[in-house]
DNA sequence: GCGGAATGTAGAT
DNA sequence: TCTACCTTCCGCT
């Protein structure tokens, strides 16, 4: 289940289950066990994540920097879950995991798991654009994108571009840690069209957006899950039965192709776009 | 048991 | 625009 929220849950996860003490590290599977061999026994120094990158830093005991960096990027179908003594015999799909205190995390069907060093870890940062998690706690989330803060950052791009908007929001170059889910729903909470073109969008509608998913985004780390219905349209302010998807959290669009809308009972549509899944309702987001 | 879909991205064309 | 890649889970036979 991976948007930014999932990796910036998970890499607080790892640093309060194995931060500061040795770790052991092995790869099951095989396929990371060399870099596995020279991690084994160093001690879990920092974390840190940017949009869905998820870096491990690792050092000799002793040391509080990190002289080498994990770095995990789940992809579509990766996961990592954990777990407390005793620890089982991992399954042999288990790309990485980590042993120490306790506690066991298991590293299944990533996209990248890489041993790296600090100056890869930088390039990585470099080729992403801002993340709604990455603005410092306090910076006023509610606020329009301060004058070359973050969400200026990525409007100097989308005020710029004629792509849709709804490919702009997926494209990490522009706003990292945005995915399918958020792309979907935070359109519908601000009416936007999706197919409008990001130079099309006004200003006052593109610091409303970043505020809300640096909002947004901040309950999904909280919570460990997307939840994006207003106070006023949850199940139990509705009247409505709750909804069962294995996702867990209440949402207005996504995956609710042919439903009727919560707000307008339009019926949801669907299309392929940026090669995902596009939902949205075409009553709601005509600005 | 099989086929398809799933909250993603890189690289080729 | 396409294809490949990583794994799990669900619905269908």
């Amino acid at each position: 289940m991976p948007e930014g929220h999932t990796i910036h849950r998970l890499a607080e996860d790892h640093l309060a289950r194995f931060g500061g003490r040795p770790v052991r590290v092995s790869s099951p599977q095989g396929k990371f066990s060399d870099s596995a061999a020279l991690l084994d026994g160093q001690t879990l120094t920092g974390v840190d994540a940017h949009g869905k990158h998820l870096f491990l830093g690792f050092g000799p005991a002793g040391v509080t920097e990190a002289t080498g960096w994990v770095h995990v990027h789940l992809g579509l179908f990766g996961k990592l879950g954990f777990g407390t003594a005793p620890v089982p015999p991992p399954a042999d799909t288990v790309r990485l995991r980590l042993e120490g205190g306790g506690h066991y995390a298991d590293l299944r069907g990533p996209t990248t798991c890489a041993l790296i060093t600090a100056p890869e870890k930088q390039a990585v940062h470099d080729r992403l654009g801002p993340d709604p998690l990455r603005v410092p706690v306090g910076s006023a989330p509610s606020g329009p994108a301060a004058p070359g803060g973050d969400g200026a950052r990525a409007w100097a791009r989308i005020s710029r571009s004629r792509t849709t908007v709804a490919a702009l929001l997926m494209d990490q170059k522009v706003v990292a840690g945005v995915g399918n889910v958020y792309r979907a729903e935070v359109l519908f909470r601000h009416g936007i069209d999706p197919y409008r073109a990001g130079k099309d969008l006004t200003r006052r509608a593109w610091d409303a957006i970043w505020a809300d998913l640096v909002d947004l985004m901040r309950e999904g780390v909280r919570h460990n899950r997307i939840d994006t219905v207003r106070p006023e349209h949850t199940p139990e302010a509705m009247g409505r039965p709750p909804r069962v998807d294995d996702h867990g959290g209440e949402v207005y669009v996504y995956r609710r192709a042919r439903m009727p809308c919560l707000l307008c009972g339009t019926e949801i549509r669907t299309a392929p776009l940026a090669a995902r899944n596009l939902f949205w309702c075409p009553g709601c987001q005509q600005a």
